[in-house]
DNA sequence: TTGTACGCGTTATCAA
DNA sequence: TTGATAACGCGTACAA
């Protein structure tokens, strides 16, 4: 392997001396922006094979100013939903030259505010925050300042997954359509006949994600005219523990529910375990429902009936929409619909 | 909000002029290695706090040296073992101040290489390959360029759940005992009886992940004196759908199996899926065993037997290795144990 | 304790 | 078509 120095990169100047031109020349060859003679090229591509160089992208972003880098700061790597909505953000990002930074905060609402700032040290193009996030009046403020921190420096803060921080607060928002979705599927069930609906999953009213689905759990059942009654309601995390211990709590009264809503699938699958451990059948006892339609949803025992999320769009134009903001002056906002899917879980209620 | 102009970063320059000191205070103060009178340091914190400044990661990375930059590359996002092993990846890069690049190839070795090239453009302190690779000669002479490219410029890479290049090629491996596990896995199910053992996932012999499991499984049949009958050997890939076709394919044989092994647990829930459907039950009419053991696992119809694979572990300890290679010398070849975990999908076989 | 001058690797500008 | 020079933002050696 002839003319590898070990020990340091070669740069632009090694490269030149190698090929007997100057720094300036090998750029160009390299960026192909610029005519250089065909000799000339032949002999720096030559000069840039024997030395094994590479570009250094930090210095290039020094003076280019852009470092074609999108970050990604999502709760989990695990956990199949926003895996998929990060797979979107992955494949539209090197699908658009960029390459991606990623970043988990588990759960951890400061963490997330830290890990952005780490990211606009980074000169990151676009920040996407996946996922729902908190909605206290302290938190929504210090999110648009950084917002507008970004703005300023040339970045963009994405939401994805999340409803807008606020009017004058410059950011690009890809969400879904959270509320509609628990409105669809809870009116399913109402409309299969079902009164008694539990909703299992209500904890953290101030997360966006929480209330927004809560609340088309409630307008579903004020749209029949009923009202969600409190005893029906539990709280709890968004794992499957979580599911399976509030139902235990639901069956230990006498509640009469006979259909059950899990905030997300996971929450769901707890649910059925603990029914299945009861000794009840879905959906011929109880019927149970959850949200994101992960793909484990489709193996459940029985298949899950529950709503869809595009995951992999909502990464995707995501990314799409922050890094052409610049193009025919696009909407920043974009609701991207849900719908439910009907599987074997949910089924009319038993006659009583 | 004072001080904040727009359309342009602040740099150490503006905050020092908006201090009344030089840069190089500046620089002091924020880097905190200097005697920096109490004063002055107020003054510039201040000047940081009106001007929201925040370094250049880059322009810092340049004349540091380094980038503080881990970078992983992965099949996939999504799967629930690259997900856990590229979990581990992030959190220890995180606990040891890095920040991580990501990248997927779906599968793609040639995609692999490029994007290992892409990384040492970006300057990472280490490359993490996560999962199996390619073993033919051609590409196993790329990656040994690739690893003495990295080499020469202070980078590293790191193979994670991929056994090593070759003896005299630089990089840190991390891995588990694919071999070992299958051995085990199907060691047990000889032990319960079972004589004529289906193998699922056998296709891509020069892949690392498996031909290893494909050994294994061949030597618990040369330990109990017995040879693999070929026919019970299936190819495909590695997921669901593949464990469920070539199952339905060796049913419509009269093979006589009693037990199979599914070379994932994704392509053994193929397995359960198909045997189910032919009226099959597991474990009474025949076994099954997966590998990965990933969360899903668990919850199959029924529990399935697998193995074991050191997940999150396998990704801190990729990373902890290659950050700290210059410390007393470690060892840079790591082999994690896997181990069989029984669950409801084996049992003896039936008597005939 | 603070400041000046230079260099990191690259590209843009200007001149030849 | 090619080259010299300056500049990007920061850290560090050296000087004060």
């Amino acid at each position: 392997m002839a003319g590898v120095s070990l020990g340091s990169r070669p740069t632009v100047k090694d490269v030149a001396a190698a090929a007997g031109v100057s720094a300036t020349t090998v750029s160009r060859v390299l960026a192909g922006n610029y005519p250089v003679s065909a000799s000339t090229r032949k002999r720096v591509l030559r000069a840039v094979q024997d030395l094994d160089y590479v570009i250094n992208a930090q210095a290039r972003a020094l003076v280019g100013g852009t470092t074609r880098t999108v970050a990604f700061i999502i709760r989990d790597l695990v956990g199949p939903l926003f895996a998929y909505i990060g797979q979107g953000v992955e494949q539209q990002a090197t699908a658009e030259g960029r390459v991606c930074l990623v970043c988990t905060h588990h759960g951890d609402a400061d963490r997330e505010l830290e890990l952005i700032e780490l990211m606009r040290e980074q000169q990151a193009e676009a920040v996407v925050l996946v996922g729902g996030g908190l909605r206290t009046p302290e938190h929504l403020e210090r999110m648009a300042q950084i917002a507008r921190s970004l703005e300023r420096v040339g970045s963009r803060l994405v939401l994805c997954g999340r409803p807008p921080i606020g009017p004058d607060v410059p950011a690009t928002v890809v969400e879904y359509d959270n509320e509609g979705g628990a409105f669809a599927v809870t009116n399913y069930l109402l409309s299969l006949g079902h009164r008694r609906i539990a909703f299992i999953g209500a904890a953290e009213p101030e997360h966006t994600t929480t209330s927004a689905r809560f609340d088309g759990f409630t307008r579903a059942h004020a749209a029949h005219g009923l009202t969600v009654d409190p005893s029906l309601v539990a709280g709890g995390t968004f794992d499957r523990e979580s599911g399976y211990r509030q139902t235990k709590a639901l069956l230990t009264r006498d509640t009469g529910m006979t259909a059950v809503v899990g905030i997300t699938d996971i929450v769901a699958s707890g649910v059925l375990a603990a029914l299945h451990e009861a000794g009840l059948r879905v959906p011929e006892d109880i019927s149970v429902a959850g949200y994101d339609d992960i793909p484990m949803s489709a193996d459940l025992n029985p298949p899950l009936t529950t709503v869809h999320i595009p995951h992999e769009e909502l990464g995707r134009s995501a990314v799409r929409l922050a890094l052409h903001r610049d193009d025919y002056a696009q909407d920043q906002h974009l609701m991207l619909g849900t719908h439910v899917v009907i599987r074997k879980s949910t089924a009319p209620p038993r006659e009583r």
